[in-house]
RNA sequence: GCGCCGAUAGUGUAGUGGUUAUCACUAUGCGUUGCCAACGCAUAAACUCGGGUUCGAAUCCCGGUCGGCGCACCA
């Protein structure tokens, strides 16, 4: 389920996902040296470590990589743009636990723009103060963590960089279901998500030697932290970078969460058999205690309650309440042992966070997706986007800017968009301008309406990649080229191939 | 955040206090053109933003923003 949840929150929000304790540092200057420290990281608080000077340090400021700002009126209320939109889902976990039905497995995502005042945004689209993420929460049982669906996965083969990978610099070509059961993928939810995390960055345009999956080490990973594997673009400017975390981040946020808010952040799981359990039931007569201790009763009832059975076999009854001994009457008190079944039990799920980076998985496509090629001496760039992502589908170009031309391709134009197609019709200039620029922008088909047009009826189609041409009829085209963007027919088998 | 450098049409650029702000490509229009950036003519299009100095600022000064490099920071 997709969620749009709060941009602005309050700090209690921050406070449980620890972006206030985390992602803020106390700063220090030397006045003497210019270098600048983190003051909890400092040995020595008042000696600079750079050029041993003493108490040359200036005030500590907190940076925080937060935006700070005031909610209402008054100034007094802080609040804070979200660094990530992962809390999002954790915030409403108990709303999205009843749309699920109190069932596992779960979860849920959201796609927004997140803010983060970083200190050095350089590297363009790179690192941004301002950015884009589509990130998920899937909440699992912990006691299984497999996954139902996993087969539609196992075989795939991706390029891992494990742990034991980055030791000796090396990647590995390995199926999914490889890396499960040899222990390199912790276990088959979170392979799962990986795998689904690779089918999309390659669908979306990415090249197959130009991604790899890095594991966390141990020493970068979140304590708390189960895996955590990267997808990684190479990039030209920027060599191999993040573009996707996929995370078993447990208990954690939640637990946290839990423990800001006093929410119950669980879920009641059945036990497959009801469990019996011999269980003491303590019950004081409060009739008699009330009067008799008056205001200290409840204690002294609660202190009852969890003694062992053999404390309140005796006689009498020997409590600590505030640190006093009270000798209660055995009368006063009844207990039985009961035969209770336990149907299930209040547990915290644990969480698989896939985070993607949008603003830097568009940056990957599109310069995975562009290369320049020697055409005749010129040189010919071409977008090769896939099809499922072109902004423009088809266009539709009469050879020639005439009447004769123009009228029968402007009525293909209106019946391609009238199938909901994103279509180009352009008139102007050399036919192969056009066809240039349509390479550029990553069309990739063209459609010729010619001379042949008018006395056969039929139009030619052009493969933006080949630049090869076949001809079809004119009442196919529509038909054709849906077939091609879908990826339903070759190229060279919708049509005849054209002599030229 | 510090230091150094930079920012001129869509792109790449020329321009050292007074220019109608240069040139090329691109784009648009017309003509031409029988399939891969052809050609001709015309047109459109810019001084990063805010202050200041000056009779006059793209040009000099200060500040902001954005970008590059180094340091620091972050992951």
């Amino acid at each position: 389920m997709l969620i749009d949840a709060a941009v602005l929150g309050p700090p209690q929000v921050w406070e449980a996902s620890g972006h206030l304790g985390n992602f803020s540092d106390p700063l220090v200057d030397c006045t003497n040296c210019k270098n600048r420290f983190r003051l909890d990281k400092l040995d020595d608080p008042d000696t600079c470590p750079e050029c041993g000077e003493k108490n040359s340090f200036t005030e500590a400021r907190e940076f925080n990589l937060m935006f700070k700002t005031f909610i209402g009126p008054g100034g007094t209320q802080p609040g804070y743009i979200r660094p990530e939109t992962a809390q999002g889902m954790f915030v409403n976990f108990q709303r999205l636990l009843r749309h699920y039905r109190d069932r596992l497995p779960f979860g849920a995502v959201q796609i927004g723009k997140s803010y983060r005042n970083e200190i050095s945004p350089r590297q363009g689209v790179i690192r941004l103060r301002e950015f884009s993420q589509a990130e998920a929460e899937i909440f699992i049982n912990p006691r299984n963590k497999t996954h139902p669906r996993f087969i539609e996965v196992a075989d795939l083969v991706m390029t891992l960089y494990s742990k034991e990978g980055q030791e000796r610099g090396e990647t590995e070509e390995m199926t999914v279901g490889e890396a499960v059961e040899k222990g390199i993928m912790a276990h088959e939810t979170l392979a799962y998500y990986v795998a689904r995390t690779y089918q999309f960055l390659i669908e979306a345009g990415l090249s197959y030697d130009r991604l790899r999956f890095r594991q966390h080490k141990d020493d970068e990973m979140a304590h708390y932290a189960v895996d955590c594997w990267d997808a990684e673009a190479l990039l030209d400017r920027f060599g191999w970078i993040e573009i996707v975390g996929v995370a078993d981040r447990t208990d954690y946020d939640l637990k946290s969460h839990m423990a800001q808010s006093q929410a119950n952040l669980t879920v009641y799981l059945p036990f497959d058999e009801p469990r019996k359990q011999e269980k003491l039931v303590v019950k004081p007569d409060m009739k008699k205690l009330g009067p008799l201790f008056r205001k200290g009763a409840k204690a002294v009832a609660d202190a009852l309650c969890t003694l062992p059975l053999e404390d309140l076999k005796r006689d009498p009854i020997v409590v600590e309440v505030d640190g006093e001994n009270v000798e209660i009457d055995p009368a006063l008190v009844s207990f039985e042992m009961v035969d209770e079944e336990i149907r299930g039990e209040e547990i915290v799920p644990h969480v698989i966070e896939p985070s993607f980076g949008i603003d830097r998985i568009l940056y990957s496509v599109l310069e995975h997706s562009y290369r320049e090629e020697m055409v005749e001496g010129e040189t010919r760039a071409v977008l090769a986007l896939k099809n499922r992502v072109v902004p423009i589908q088809v266009a539709v170009l009469p050879l020639m800017d005439r009447v004769e031309l123009i009228a029968p391709a402007e009525e293909i134009a209106q019946i391609l968009r009238s199938l909901d197609l994103r279509v180009e019709y352009d008139s102007s200039g050399s036919i192969g301008r056009r066809y240039r620029r349509n390479d550029e922008v990553g069309t990739p088909y063209s459609v010729t309406v010619d001379y042949e047009t008018l006395e056969e009826g039929t139009v030619t189609i052009r493969d933006r990649d080949s630049m090869s041409q076949i001809r079809v009829k004119k009442d196919e085209v529509a038909e054709k080229v849906t077939a091609l963007l879908k990826g339903e027919m070759e190229f060279s088998e919708a049509g005849s191939p054209l002599q030229s």
